[in-house]
DNA sequence: GCGACAG
DNA sequence: ATCTTGTCGC
């Protein structure tokens, strides 16, 4: 646990809090899971243009608050690294986590492109109010901001500024993906309902 | 030691 | 995240 640690602080070391540029493209990738599988879904979206992208992978790590890298960033990571974006939303904390590594800075960092992590609970982290705006902070530090049920934090090369335009609308790319990870889990479903063989 | 705890 | 129908509320 203490190497996924050091993992972790080294992508927290190397995150660039920078502006972002003009955005044409923006991409999102969600995972659901049945039997120890992982669904893993991308979505990018250009004008009207829409790609999806999915993959299907077995996932032996469990779920640790903290640490949910270890399962969705090879899927997610795997999903993306082909497939150029002007922002990428990812479905779980950036910055908003204990080490400053949530699953959307890791994937920011490792892939070097800018990402925002739109998370649907808390991690991490308190609530601070000024005026419209409901503010993130971990240890004292502002990641993102609390914008109806959903947080959003900075991921790697967007600045707080940015998180903030962009969280005024949930972001399509991910409603999409969650639905998609949801069909595509459903086809792997009907091909091992019950008791069929499994190999 | 106790409570909190993304997906 | 997943297991799961109807039900209360805006
Ligand atoms: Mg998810």
């Amino acid at each position: 646990m203490e190497f996924l640690y050091s993992i972790q602080s080294l992508v927290a070391r190397n995150v660039v809090e920078s502006k972002l540029g003009e955005v044409n493209s923006i991409c999102g990738a969600d995972v659901s899971y049945w039997r120890g599988e992982a669904f893993g879904v991308a979505v990018k979206e250009e004008g009207e243009r829409r790609e999806i992208n999915r993959v299907k992978a077995k996932v032996e790590f469990p779920y640790v608050p903290g640490l949910l890298f270890v399962r969705e960033a090879p899927v997610v990571i795997h999903l993306l690294k082909d497939v150029g974006c002007d922002l990428t939303f990812i479905d779980g904390h950036g910055l908003a986590h204990p080490r400053f590594a949530g699953l959307a800075t890791v994937v920011g960092v490792l892939l070097g492109r800018p990402t925002i992590g739109v998370a649907k609970s808390r991690l991490v982290g308190e609530l601070v109010e000024e005026g419209e705006t409901t503010f993130l902070e971990v240890k004292g530090r502002r990641v993102g901001v609390k914008r109806g049920r959903y947080y959003y934090s900075i991921g790697n090369m967007v600045t707080l500024e940015d998180v903030i335009k962009f969280s005024f609308t949930y972001p399509s790319v991910l409603a999409i993906a969650d639905q998609e990870t949801k069909r595509f889990r459903r086809e792997g479903q009907q091909e091992l309902p019950k008791g069929e063989e499994s190999g």
